[in-house]
DNA sequence: AAGATGACCATAAATGTATTTTGGTCATTT
DNA sequence: AAATGACCAAAATACATTTATGGTCATCTT
């Protein structure tokens, strides 16, 4: 059961860090936004860090929403995971919030924010990971250690997705597929 | 023909740049532990940076060379590359120089050792890259982008070796060994 | 004459200080 | 009982002053 007002104060937050970052959002900038006294907010949240920990886990359940929809149970391990993380992707891509706050990490390294997105990462891994479980026990990939094959699966999209257009030409969403399944899946030895 | 001064001079920076970081060492420093004028040094460097890329040309170098001694033509391209990226490291951890350098980057982001660590990082994609063509070449491994590929084997061991310790407990060598050889050579497919 | 040098300088970094801003509280109001 | 905004300590900012540093070059050495 979560308050109206509670939701009003997420909204104006959410859109204050997204606009202006976190460091540069004021507790009196967000009250203004969201219509409510200063002190309402501190109601609902323990410090300023506290809002975005809320805004984050709400980020990290829609995440999961939108890669849950995406999955088609007949489809392989795979195909779903490339549509799962393409969704997600998609989704961050659309939100702006998570666009600015990588930003802050990497020009201010704002400590809460570092937290926050760090948290974040560890939540999709944990996803990946229990949907990695889910494949073994279905017989679908061979045994590995999940937890280490999630981190390296989310690992690899952010390389492809992120690292590699730092220094050449950004990959099309396609091939980035293509190559995760290739490695991943495949592997480079010939076989026969 | 390299003098014996300009030697002298980048032996006493590297020491230096090991022990205080690029960011403390002065130049007056160097002068000092190298035994030489202030003066002197700027026969032979333009700039400040210049010492720091002049030395990491230098490791590169000898990294090229550590795992060039650690190739067995016989073995097969994993095992060599296991051996050689190993190898590297072990260079990488007897060299403090390159772990100060690492942190002064995440501590301090001083931009002309961001770059100096960048180049270095390049250069070792190029020269894991040239091995992958020759793998191909040799049709030990099967047809596909060596650029990517080397981006993402060198990339999967950072990701294996220093981001998963931050983390959980650091992998022991053999297991990463281990884990490149399975999710790279192998992959997860069931392959009957 | 060619190589080497350190006093010297402009500028950048560090330090100290005054001023403003901001996260968080709590007595008062609704 | 829920909501509020004036209030406060602490942190951030801005500014002035001092110090430190990268790089130069006239002079010195060989």
């Amino acid at each position: 059961m979560e308050s109206e007002k509670k939701r009003k104060i997420m909204e104006a937050a959410t859109r204050s860090f997204a606009i202006f970052g976190y460091k540069a959002t004021t507790i009196d900038q967000i009250a203004k936004i969201a219509k409510v006294g200063k002190g309402t907010i501190y109601l609902y949240f323990t410090t300023k860090e506290d809002i975005l920990k809320g805004i984050i886990n709400d980020i990290a359940q829609k995440m999961r929403d939108v890669a849950n929809e995406s999955i088609i149970p007949d489809h392989s391990f795979i195909t779903n995971f490339n549509a799962a993380l393409s969704g997600i992707v998609e989704f961050r891509e659309k939100h702006e919030l998570t666009i600015k706050l990588f930003q802050e990490v990497k020009e201010l390294g704002t400590p809460a924010v570092v937290d926050a997105l760090q948290s974040l990462e560890i939540e999709i891994c944990d996803f990946i990971e229990s949907k990695i479980i889910n494949a073994i026990e279905r017989g679908e990939i061979r045994e590995c250690n999940p937890k280490i094959t999630a981190f390296l699966m989310f690992k690899m999209y952010i390389n492809l997705v992120n690292d590699w257009k730092d220094r050449y030409e950004p990959l099309p969403k396609e091939e980035v597929s293509n190559l995760i399944n290739m490695y991943f899946m495949e592997g480079l030895a010939k076989h026969k």
